[in-house]
RNA sequence: GCGCCCGUAGCUCAGUCCGGAUAGAGCGUUAGCCUCCGGAGCUAAAGGUCCCGCGUUCGAAUCGCGGCGGGCGCACCA
């Protein structure tokens, strides 16, 4: 049996069977022939408003051009037949029995691409724990390296750790100034315990306790701007390194880098590199970076006007930047330290293996431990991935190739889109052309608070987080970890355990084995925050709303699981009737073929998501799916169905669909429930 | 000021790339459907100046131009 044609590859043929047709019978070369589906399954599969446009030229009615085109084509094959319908389409009707007949017996299937893409995605700053913006990020960059597998591609996950940075130095400085926290061991006991010296432990571990810290230490600059001054000495020794206060960071990040780890690991994402700012720094990245740019005469050192003494990279001869008040970057300030586009630049050269300097690198080991988290909650094919970080002295022999990409994709938000394209700049500066080409940035917009949820916020988790009145009237407001103001992710998955917990209780008997209920009511919540995540398209604000993101009836996760989970009862109940069936015979309903066709459409539908890194038309694609066929599954009952071939015309469907709607969930990183 | 994004039903959003048949979904509202493959479901109704104007076109939510409203960016922060 071959394998099933892809839907895109009967397109093409048809479209070049008219192309040709029209060639012939008008002489007319078309640059395109546009084929879309009809909207209704009565009007054919593939339809073409071709007609419409060579009217005018012609001079012709458009149903007389589309009744002779129909006549003149021969169908390509797969394609039953060609008619005229409505005012002029030319719409053509598949061969129905024979594509579900290969349909059944295997997938359509993508064609392979070669080459490795490195997504670099989560990117938190070590600093304190997750927030629901993180969680979109990490959401959106997981479903693009799943849809990349599926699409038979080779992918490397890596999530940039900045451990020397403003963030890091600033909650150090709390535990230091703050916390009473003196020595690294001290800081290791902070750690073990979530709990600052004589003060009481945070029941939710030390990433929320750095959270409340960091949010304090900014209250305390505000108040006492004579503090500010903590931040670069806590800088300065991160820098200088070999002292106390630069191995608290160090432990720190750690830490927390490893409940964020945790975090993501519930939710089922996991990585292969943790690449760590402190590592591009003692491993001389910048440098190596330094001396490319400067030979390639696109970077300068000023000697006058208020950029005097910084290296700058000239934008003004690009495109792309004109325009720009200050067309120029600087990326060595004038005291000599490096921003962090610098290192950005250096580390995309790293990622295509231009740089010409490799890292060491040695196996991480996350506690898989965050707060609420305990490590039974992570999925065992979670804990069992092995997670590596970059190192500067010495490596694992067994570590894994990493870098030499053939392409990179940055899942950042839209905020950063300037530096990102700073970044592509600086390699299309030093010759790498292609390299940057091959560089995307996946910019997608943030998850901010409404108005309302920040009240809930109040409630349920105190008054700090009362928006002020200005805020108030915002549509929207940002989340922010230096204000403490967001979203926990942690707690917002505890929210959605608890209701699903509540609601599997209520839905089964109390004879039921809890511990099954317990991996459901989990699978449901992942379920529910993942496509909650992945629905709205990348360019809108999400405006956080506890009651839409706790609901799991309509266009929910969970109403895609359970249209799977529905799907696996019909086969449990067929077995347990001792029904067999049979290949399916006779005439396809259009309801029943337009879910066959639906469920043959992942892969286009997958090509063209990663081609506009637009995620949420995979994740539109399975709920229209599961509303066919829950439509299907109230119209068409398959137990009771006494004419056989009937009966398994629709066990084909069914087994089709629970096929496809299980790989669809796969990419979108969708538990499937054993029960619901 | 310049650049990018958003504006479609009461609310939240698809549809815009590449113009095409009656503009769709979910929530909410109203009225129905469990002796039935489990109702986290299904059926139906009501609900639309597709932000506004001009233009292109046989045809515009979709393309172009000009506005309006909202958000973000244009750091020796990231």
């Amino acid at each position: 049996m071959p394998e099933t044609p892809t839907l895109e590859a009967l397109r093409g043929s048809l479209a070049r069977a008219l192309e040709d047709a029209i060639r012939r019978l008008y002489g007319v070369a078309l640059e395109r022939v546009v084929l879309e589906r009809p909207p209704k399954a009565s009007l054919g599969d593939l339809a073409s408003p071709v007609a419409f446009d060579l009217a005018r030229a012609l001079k012709k009615a458009p149903r007389a051009i589309a009744a002779e085109l129909a006549a003149a084509v021969e169908p390509p094959r797969g394609v039953a037949s060609l008619r005229v319908e409505g005012g002029g389409y030319l719409n053509a009707s598949l061969d129905r029995e024979a594509f579900a007949a290969s349909l059944a017996e295997s997938p359509v299937a993508p064609s392979p691409r070669a080459g490795k893409t490195v997504v670099e995605h989560t990117n938190i700053n070590p600093n304190k724990a997750a927030h629901i913006g993180h969680l979109r990020n990490a959401v959106l960059g997981d479903v693009l390296v799943r849809t990349l597998r599926y699409l038979g591609g080779e992918v490397e996950v890596q999530n940039y750790l900045d451990d020397t940075g403003v963030q890091v130095a600033d909650v150090v400085a709390g535990l230091l100034h703050i916390g009473g926290v003196r020595t690294e061991a001290e800081a290791r006991t902070a750690i073990a315990e979530a709990r600052l010296p004589g003060q009481p432990a945070n029941a939710k571990g030390f990433a929320y306790l750095c959270w409340d810290l960091y949010a304090e230490v900014g209250r305390t600059y505000e108040a006492r701007p004579e503090t500010k001054t903590w931040r670069a000495e806590v800088l300065h020794a991160i820098e200088s390194g070999e002292n106390e206060t630069s191995r608290i960071a160090t432990v720190v990040a750690e830490a927390v880098s490893s409940a964020h780890l945790a975090t993501m690991g519930r939710i089922g994402i996991v990585y292969d590199l943790l690449p760590r700012e402190s590592d591009i720094l003692k491993r001389q990245f910048w440098a190596r970076a330094f001396e490319m740019l400067k030979g390639s005469g696109s970077l300068f050192l000023e000697t006058e006007g208020k950029h005097a003494g910084c290296w700058v990279l000239r934008l003004s001869e690009s495109p792309e930047f004109a325009g720009l008040e200050e067309p120029d970057k600087i990326l060595v300030r004038s005291n000599g330290t490096i921003t962090y586009t610098a290192k950005d630049i250096a580390y995309q050269l790293w990622k295509f293996g231009l740089l010409g300097i490799d890292f060491d690198y040695r196996r991480f080991a996350p506690s898989w431990r965050s707060g609420t988290v305990t490590p039974e909650e992570v999925p065992a094919e979670v804990r069992a991935h092995p997670v590596w970080r970059t190192a500067h002295d010495g490596s694992d022999p067994d570590a894994p190739a990493f870098g030499r990409a053939e392409r990179v994709v940055n899942v950042i938000d839209v905020r950063q889109s300037y530096p990102q394209k700073v970044v592509r700049e600086g390699l299309r500066v030093l010759g790498f052309a292609s390299a940057a080409d091959r560089s995307a940035h996946f910019s997608y917009e943030i998850v901010a608070l409404s108005p309302r949820a920040a009240r809930e916020l109040a409630e349920r988790f105190g008054e700090e987080y009362r928006l002020s009145a200005e805020d108030e009237k915002k549509p929207y407001v940002e989340m922010s970890g230096r204000k403490g103001l967001g979203v926990k992710a942690d707690d917002l998955i505890e929210l959605l355990l608890e209701r699903s917990r509540a609601e599997v209780q209520s839905r089964r008997g109390e004879d039921a084995p809890p511990g099954d209920a317990e991996e459901d009511a989990r699978a449901i919540a992942v379920g529910a925050l993942r496509y909650f995540l992945l629905k709205f398209g990348r360019n809108k604000v999400i405006a956080f709303d506890f009651d839409e993101a706790l609901n799991f009836e309509g266009d929910t996760g969970p109403y895609l699981q359970y249209s799977l989970v529905r799907a696996g009862n019909i086969f449990r109940k067929l077995d347990d009737k001792g029904i067999r069936a049979e290949s399916p015979s006779g005439a396809w309903e259009d309801d029943l073929w337009s879910l066959l066709l639906d469920a043959a459409s992942l892969p286009e539908i997958t090509e063209r998501a990663v081609e506009t890194l637009e995620l949420s038309t995979v994740a539109r694609h399975a709920f229209a799916l599961a509303q066919s066929f829950n439509q299907f599954y109230h119209r068409h009952p398959i137990l009771q169905e006494e004419d056989a071939p009937t009966r398994n015309r629709r066990i084909a469907v069914a087994r089709i669909f629970r096929r496809e709607m299980a790989r669809v969930l796969g990419i979108l990183g969708i538990p499937e429930p054993g029960r619901m």
